[in-house]
DNA sequence: GCCGATTTGTCCGTATGTATC
DNA sequence: CGATACATACGGACAAATCGG
């Protein structure tokens, strides 16, 4: 079964799952609906139904119905029902934001993907990469340069900023490989919150270098930074997409 | 005092207000996040002590608190406490998604702003409209294109597509001064769910007789899809930036 | 290493308000 | 008006994580 989210850490098989009831329950609300058991503009069982058939607490299930609200599956009205607004999106050829990452998009086309590390160091922030990066002047970090390919694309070029004292034992091979894998699997690391901004900027040389272009000008930056379970910002990643496969999902939900 | 939201139905002065205790206290907690009596990576009091001085129940402060961890404002440590990873963005010239519109961002730098309606129509949604906006083939939709100037340039180019069922009654004069305010103003209908779509694209004959381009041969896109309070979707648009006047924001959380 | 205090996370049951039909 | 359904709020209980003695 797939798991649609792009953000890295909650893909499965990284980290400690979401056991909880809420969460359960919300897995199988969308299952349910992506399934197809409930359509678009339908509306789901009442909350009253639904906690008899989970058998769970009245404020259980409204937790996974806000999560649901949260990711645009559903829209509730007060009076009426629980209305469904997710409908299957048909020709996204790669989506980020709340669908998928690099690699899931690749293994759903049955695309060959592959990372190769460009460069590998460790450095010390000055003001100018502290500015850009958002760490202090003096951080000791990890710089990694690596490109994402596509059926031999060259279509993603990552530039990685780790903490040094959250991530230590970075090496190249674990970089080639999954960072979040070694992170939240041999760091035992846990991961929450990303905070991350869209912008679109001029080439510069080395994107030129780095990526198959074509003769586009311009390329899709996603600057994301990244806490930990200590409330640590311990990763900004500046991501630079080739515009022709570049597309970003968010949904926006009043009162929250 | 500022509403930080670029979503349309966040602003102050549409529709009916988040009145609350969950929001206020919300709201509360944020501002003197953002005034600066809780620090960057220090931690505001814990939730017993909240209680007792919002007087308020565990529940009803725990849900204050899930807000501002979806907006990005903190970060609760099980077994510690919550710590704040909000910090001011100092160089953001133009900013969409969490924190303001094109107007409020205008009114915030004392830039002069003004839209002006390029075209208005009604028609009825073909097949390729229909696939483009997500409307039904045959839905009847008023389709307005607008221009958004700073400081005497034109920056932003919108298109919009509306459901003339959802919103009977549109004019260009209304078009030029705000639909929100005259969708929930005078048609009482509330906003709810948006769901965006970012891309990068080529430059259009449309947007260089719309916009001030420079030699920019990309715009920013973002296609937003609105739905209101019937959870029906009333409203597609596709807005057109220069790219240096283009940033959105978003933060996404674990298990939300 | 253990224990107890503190703090957040989850869950339950209930009550009341508000919108729809 | 009453029945239904979602929205908000309260209080209590226990689990899990952290920290200090």
């Amino acid at each position: 079964m797939l798991n649609h989210s792009a953000i890295p850490w909650a893909r499965e098989g990284c980290g400690i799952g979401m056991r909880s009831i809420y969460y359960d329950i919300y897995e199988s609300l969308r299952e349910r609906i992506e399934g197809g058991e409930f359509s678009y503009q339908g509306f789901i069982p009442s909350e009253a139904k639904l906690v008899e058939e989970y058998q769970c607490s009245h404020n259980t299930l409204r937790k996974a119905l806000s999560v649901l609200r949260l990711h645009g599956y559903v829209h509730p009205i007060q009076g009426k029902g629980v209305k469904v607004i997710w409908q299957r999106d048909m020709h996204a050829r790669f989506v980020l934001g709340d669908i998928e990452t690099f690699r899931e998009a690749c293994e759903r086309n049955n695309i060959s993907a592959c990372t190769t590390v460009r460069s590998f160091a460790q450095i010390v922030a000055d003001v100018h990469v502290a500015a850009r990066t958002g760490f202090e002047v003096g951080d000791r970090l990890y710089r990694v340069e690596r490109i994402r390919h596509m059926n031999g694309l060259a279509l993603i070029y990552d530039i990685n900023y780790f903490l040094v004292s959250a991530v230590p034992g970075l090496t190249p091979t674990i970089v080639e490989d999954s960072v979040y894998l070694y992170v939240e699997g041999t760091l035992g690391m846990r991961i929450s919150t990303s905070k991350r901004t869209v912008k679109v900027e001029h080439v510069t040389n080395d994107d030129r270098t780095a990526l198959d272009l074509l003769d586009y000008s311009m390329v899709a930056v996603v600057i994301s930074k990244t806490f930990n379970s200590d409330g640590v910002h311990f990763e900004t990643t500046f991501s630079r997409h080739r515009p022709d496969f570049f597309t970003f999902h968010d949904t926006a939900v009043r009162g929250y």
